[in-house]
DNA sequence: AAGTGGTCTAGACCACGAG
DNA sequence: TCGTGGTCTAGACCACTTG
């Protein structure tokens, strides 16, 4: 006691690096480009290797960063705006919907999903898995619930399975007049099957956007649409249709 | 070699510990209740405290868990869904607006913002402070930009600052036709301050929202909004302004 | 004062990608 | 084969809350 403590910094090692790091990104590097490798940034800053990974961690959740093992730790380009609020009054495979069809299944639907579209437990249901794809980069890995009561079986019967069944449930939704919709979106973690899809390892974080489609006064499809949560930014535009567009730093 | 590897688990011992620790979860543990603590929830696993923190952290991540400094780690009640997406066409701070108004001052904007008000660098705007605050839990907090161009600094003037400026602020803003507006979502970790104020250590994730408002042809004013992204659940409701409400497990 | 979660270290080994 | 990020360990000390 006694020697006056210049830098009383009760700011933890990690947050402190994740700003002088941040600060550089914006100076010194371009996007694309890569940094010098853990263990030399390490040694340069003077910490432990993990300390200096929780300050990449903070930076590749906030967007800036990207990190791909046997690869390296590259500056990310700034997030894309993918648009979730435009297709106001359209069912989801609509005319100017990005998403691409990948397989169908019939199956009970998980628990939280069965409540929402009020079917009895291990009701079988159309699950039907689309991805977004933009820049060539995965996007988006969806799970899409169809009811037997919104789209008969006999509707996909011509189709085992497959891409041409998902296309022939997604017709099949088009008979029905949508009344509404109903999203949510909230913070969760790739499950082990979304991560690989999204090039990801399990646990990235992600933002899950759950809608709930309206017909007949009732819930006629339910969509949990998984998105990336380093790369992308969704956007609602209720009204004037004008794009957020983020400047650099 | 020659010898059969029983689990060829290529899988994390954290990820699968996450997995045992939800499944204990929904089935031995009620909400609020609190587990043992780290050292012994390692020693019973038979991994180091390290390992055991990542399980915890994706927990944490998703909601599953609250832990607290000094007090211990509780399982999280079900997520708040919060309404981001019903006041359509409305300015914030009207009729059945939440938001508590805490402070305001004038500042120039962090250049992404001034970007979007299209305001000049180092233009001084009207800088509202505001909070959310649902049963008790401080859930998010917002900083609205305005213009002088939009409320003019005389409509502020007989209230040096604080909440009464604040109100002063939002009062003028009414005065102006709403032509629409512009919202996106992004995952992004916690600044100190706002970290303060939602009960956070800073690096938290949060969701940010950003909304612009329109009128008169132009953005009129810009909120930022960050939402703690553990404890709760943005909705959206297009019509039909049902709630989503998410089953247990 | 005791107990909790938060930070940090200095190592080791593994899985993956590219040459 | 080599270099990268990802996982894991066994410790230590700190900051905070509670009794």
């Amino acid at each position: 006691m006694g020697t006056t403590q210049l830098e009383t910094v009760p700011e933890p090692k990690y947050w402190h690096l994740r700003t002088v790091l941040s600060e550089a990104l914006d100076s010194e590097f371009s996007v694309g480009e890569i940094l010098p490798n853990e263990r030399d940034l390490a040694a340069r800053f003077g910490v432990a290797r993990a300390t200096l990974r929780q300050a990449l961690e903070q930076l590749e959740l906030e967007g800036r960063l990207q990190r791909r093992r046997g690869v390296g730790t590259t500056v990310a380009p700034p997030r894309v705006g993918v648009a979730v609020g435009t297709e106001q009054h359209a069912w989801p495979g609509a005319e100017g919907d990005a998403w691409e069809p990948a397989d169908c299944a019939t199956a009970a639907p998980p628990a939280a999903v069965a409540g929402m579209l009020e079917t009895r437990k291990d009701e079988q249901v159309h699950t039907v898995r689309r991805s977004l794809v933009t820049n060539g980069q995965p996007v988006a890995a969806e799970l899409l619930y169809v009811p037997l009561s919104s789209v008969p079986a006999s509707a996909a019967a011509d189709a085992a399975s497959g891409a041409a069944r998902a296309h022939a449930v997604l017709q099949g939704l088009r008979h029905l007049d949508l009344e509404g919709q109903d999203r949510a979106v909230e913070l969760g973690s790739a499950r082990a099957e979304d991560a690989k899809e999204l090039d990801r390892l399990p646990g990235a974080p992600v933002l899950v956007v759950t809608t709930r489609f309206f017909a007949r006064g009732r819930t006629a499809a339910v969509s949990v649409a998984t998105y990336r949560a380093d790369t992308c930014r969704l956007t609602f535009a209720d009204s004037g249709g004008v794009e957020i567009h983020h400047d650099a730093s």
